[in-house]
DNA sequence: GAGCAGGTTTCCT
DNA sequence: AGGAAACCTGCT
């Protein structure tokens, strides 16, 4: 027998009840703004025969106590491997994260992408784009470190917290990372040490418990004390967190935003990515020029925008949202940093019809 | 090196 | 009511 433990991991197979994924669309579901602890790794192209450029990448995700690694397969498939004393427990949680219960195709479908030209573009781009089920909690701590960071740094501050002050759940055996890791400073993950063991994030419970100070430290700044009251406020009611995500959606986006440090947008975010909640709406800096420039509301403030978004997209805003999302910072992204747009300060958003075909970046 | 970033709260007219 | 200012911090 191996006195060394090489691999703990289970052998990929197939998730069940997905429908065929392209890699874009899987970076875009797990690395696109709904969850904050997913890394993307390179493939491992030493283990056998073919070099695919394709399936070029794995990710790997933790939420609770659950660790996994996703890769999208030659053919679109979506495929899974779990630390092997973690197996049963993540085969039976993947399909309610990932919600392989619903018909996302016909949710999208039901979307009024026929009398919308712009949605019908994202539906376009994105195919198969669905919303996560995350655990209520961790979503909540998750968008109370989002406000005014991109996703890199929220990345990075859960990371930190989770290093600090989470339960350690598993080893990071058998993990590539990129190119070495980075710099120490930009965060433990992925950690320099391939055996560093992984950790959840910690409960509220424990971050009520944790001095202020010591949250600081984890880059959160003035985000420190909104988390550590509402830690406080949740340690000292047991049962509120459950109950809000029971309540209905209304009741339930004015329950956090009792929290503090929550307002309308992150309540939003945690009730559609932690709550399954598809109507609610999340209205974030991208939305609101998306809706002045493709929907002629300019100068609309954010509760209008909200407003007008689940009245125009029905009860599966939040659905359409991420498509819009998603689409608009591709633009972004995409008229932003390729070479010969240096002269461009700011992708602002313009009118009309942007985007028809893409050329492929081959 | 000033400015800004998937926001919320507070303090002002 | 409605609009700045402040809040931390790291990166460009």
């Amino acid at each position: 027998m191996k006195s060394v433990v090489e691999n703990t991991w289970t052998p990929f197979a197939p998730v069940a009840g997905l429908p065929p994924f392209t890699p874009a669309v899987l970076s875009e579901i797990l690395d696109g703004g709904q969850a904050f602890r997913w890394h993307r790794t390179p493939q491992n192209k030493a283990g056998g025969g073919a070099p695919p450029n394709f399936a070029s990448e794995i990710w790997l995700g933790q939420w609770s106590g659950c660790v996994v690694r996703l890769r999208p397969a030659a053919d679109g498939a979506l495929e899974f491997s779990a630390s092997t004393a973690l197996a049963p427990q993540v085969a039976r949680e993947l399909p309610r994260y990932l919600v392989t219960d619903r018909n996302w195709p016909a949710l999208t479908d039901s979307l009024p992408w026929r009398s919308d030209a712009h949605l019908a573009r994202g539906l376009a781009v994105f195919p198969g784009l669905r919303i996560l089920r995350q655990p209520f909690g961790e979503t909540l701590l998750g968008f109370l470190c989002s406000a005014t960071k991109q996703i890199v740094q929220i990345k990075q501050m859960l990371a930190l917290l989770a290093e600090r002050h989470g339960r350690p759940i598993g080893r990071a055996s058998g993990l590539q990372t990129p190119k070495n890791s980075p710099p120490a400073q930009g965060g433990p993950f992925p950690p320099a040490d391939l055996h560093a063991p992984l950790h959840a994030l910690p409960t509220w419970e424990a971050l009520a418990t944790i001095p202020e100070k010591e949250l600081r430290a984890c880059q959160l700044g003035f985000r420190a004390r909104f988390i550590s009251e509402t830690a406080r406020f949740i340690a000292a009611h047991p049962g509120w967190l459950d109950e809000t995500e029971a309540l209905p959606y209304p009741a339930a986006q004015a329950r956090l935003r009792e929290l503090p440090g929550v307002g309308e947008k992150i309540a939003d975010c945690v009730l559609l990515f932690g709550a399954g909640r598809l109507e609610a709406f999340p209205v974030d800096t991208w939305i609101l020029q998306a809706m002045a420039a493709r929907y002629g509301l300019a100068g609309w403030k954010p509760a209008q925008v909200a407003q007008f978004g689940r009245a125009h997209f029905g009860p599966l805003a939040g659905l359409a949202q991420q498509f819009l999302f998603a689409h608009e910072r591709r633009v972004a992204r995409e008229a932003g940093s390729p070479a010969g747009a240096a002269g461009i300060p700011r992708p602002r958003t313009e009118q009309g019809p942007v985007v028809r075909f893409m050329p492929q970046k081959n």
